[in-house]
DNA sequence: TATAATATGCTCAAAATGAGTATATATAAA
DNA sequence: TTTATATATACTCATTTTGAGCATATTATA
């Protein structure tokens, strides 16, 4: 068994979520667009331009932090003032010239990715953190308003054009079936939780901006002539959200999946809202995530007979209708049931 | 934003699994015992022994692997012969000392747990590798004959015990919800999938050989004198399975809940089995997975209503009783529903 | 005072689940 | 050959959960 050499560096991501007036947002940082330029290849930097638009990240620093988790806690404060409550590890990305250094002899670039869900949305410290709204770099997983247009009108059409340029008969067939699940068909449903499996199926038909940038990139390199790039599939991008920097969008894919999975089975929309909530507060912070509209009467039922909430005894003051009553958290429940959560529909889209 | 530097190693792990006679296995390779002790403290090496059972573990050679996972495909295939089909990221572990030659100068050693889920176990390759039942290292997780003698003779006892040691009445208060959650109580059911939850209370409280162990190589370290252990918990550690190398049983605990979760969402069952089986067989590995029995008609409702397999046609021939049916698995379950699963029960224990 | 908006309570059918009983088809034993 | 035993499979039935909707309550505002 060989000893591990060093040849790579550990970096940490933080994809860090709040809810606010019914839209889910992520906080995110600028990013200058020339660190991704290296001195070996300046005169084509610009070719092709990465997105500004990146999600925090710090080095790790094995010396100085005892766990990653801590090290993402320590710089994120430092970053953003904020400090991170509930914090769970995503994934870790460490596929070949996601950093595009590599590819000017940098070193390879693995990134653990975390979540964090916070109440509060402090107007973000150190200058250029930003929240913002995780549909625009998702446009087509926003259901609230009904089946969003881009889907019938640019991704299915894109994908098919996409599909019968390919030859292979064999590849063909699996990727129209790997289409099929990630965004349905007439007898099936669209599945809440493929939020990754779409973005790479986009990804891999070139219908995403990162797509036409790497493929730029990798052109730029080799020397080859710049790739003759679709110009259906550059519209396609245009309409298929903002791009972020390196493969900061699959990782906020990743996570946005991670995040709608886990609301069936544990508590965690409670980490987003104050301690105090109304149960419709309670709802709309469960349907921004879901991207889904819920059964008002439905939801009710379910958190409180499934011993999610208790009422407080207090009613909301302001409003329009009939006040709200004030529930919290049981947090009993984690010890009563063995999945506490509140569960998505298969495809619902009621109001 | 500060450049990563590079202080830390990357290694990978591998949980590789199958299921054979009933018993669900994980492939363990020896590891040197003395690989643990470093020259510059060779001599208080013998107070502690780290066991010789791991996990497949190899470096990552960013150079030579476009992915993580090809790394890992690459020296399993080589040290094992085995060629994995599925596989899954679990985990990144990077705590400080998880590798204790940090203690002695060594880098930090951050490693990447990637689940791989196999058919046939050929004798496994490269000499020092071997299957064992994964309940051999959570002996309180198997269900399958009912609730182990374990849990109520010495975990419960034990960490009471324990709890009662406690001063801080606040972090007692902690401890004892987080047991409740665990383990249960007379009112709340036993959570299959809290493999991870438990194991850290049962290290936390001392109960695991590698806390014992660990509590020592500290101690050896820092210079102090062994720390005096409870020959009660030394017991405890006794009945509580076999221990591992590093902190390889708490990545195992890991991968054992991370699977139980997945059976209930995703036909991962499949990759476990032949291409044809029987009900009973795909009941005894979901059983063997889940450390739980399952009642037989409504699994077979469940798995043939829930278009989960098709029949083949052909039945089985050995056998005492009637010959079964042979099925197969129905891949387009994949596109119709959302959450393909075989789902375990909340607590069932019947015949 | 009427109207709109929201909260909350309740009903009802359909589907899913848990627990059995009954029957079919094989091997092994008497 | 018959009987016992083991397994597979079919079917029933009560209970729970879910999906959908109607009805009523309580507030602000026109």
């Amino acid at each position: 068994m060989a000893e591990p050499r060093a040849p790579a560096v550990i970096g940490l991501n933080a994809i860090i979520i709040a809810v606010t007036d019914e839209v889910p947002r992520i906080l995110t940082v600028q990013r200058a667009a020339h660190s991704l330029a290296t001195p070996a290849q300046k005169g084509e930097a610009e070719a092709w331009a990465d997105s500004p638009v990146a999600l925090p990240f710090g080095p790790f620093d094995p010396d100085q932090h005892r766990t990653l988790e801590l090290g993402l806690h320590n710089w994120v404060e430092q970053q953003t003032g904020l400090n991170l409550g509930y914090v769970e590890q995503l994934y870790t990305f460490g596929d070949r010239y996601r950093d595009p250094r590599e590819q000017a002899g940098g070193p390879r670039l693995v990134s653990v990715g975390y979540i964090a869900l916070v109440r509060q949305v402090p107007v973000s410290g150190a200058g250029e953190a930003e929240w913002r709204n995780w549909y625009e770099f998702f446009p087509w997983e926003d259901w609230r308003e009904g089946r969003p247009d881009v889907i019938d009108q640019t991704i299915r059409p894109s994908l098919q054009m996409w599909l019968d340029g390919i030859d292979d008969g064999r590849s063909r067939q699996t990727y129209q079936e790997r289409i099929s699940i990630a965004f349905g068909t007439d007898t099936a449903p669209w599945d809440f939780e493929r939020v990754l499996e779409r973005y790479e199926l986009l990804y891999e038909a070139g219908m995403i901006g990162e797509a036409v940038r790497d493929a730029q990139i990798r052109a730029a390199i080799t020397g080859e002539a710049t790739p003759p790039t679709d110009p259906e599939m550059l519209a396609a991008a245009e309409a298929l959200g903002t791009p972020m920097a390196l493969d900061n969008r699959r990782i906020l894919a990743t996570a946005l999946g991670r995040i709608r999975g886990k609301l069936k089975y544990r508590p965690v929309v409670f980490d987003l809202l104050p301690p105090v909530f109304t149960l419709l507060q309670l709802q709309r912070v469960v349907e921004a995530l879901g991207g889904v509209r819920l059964h008002k009467q439905n939801f009710r039922r379910l958190v409180i007979n499934g011993g999610l909430v208790e009422p407080t005894g207090q009613r909301e003051s302001q409003g329009r209708g009939r006040p709200a009553e004030l529930f919290r958290f049981r947090r009993e429940v984690m010890s009563e049931r063995p999945a506490p959560g509140v569960g998505l529909p298969a495809v619902r889209i009621i109001g």
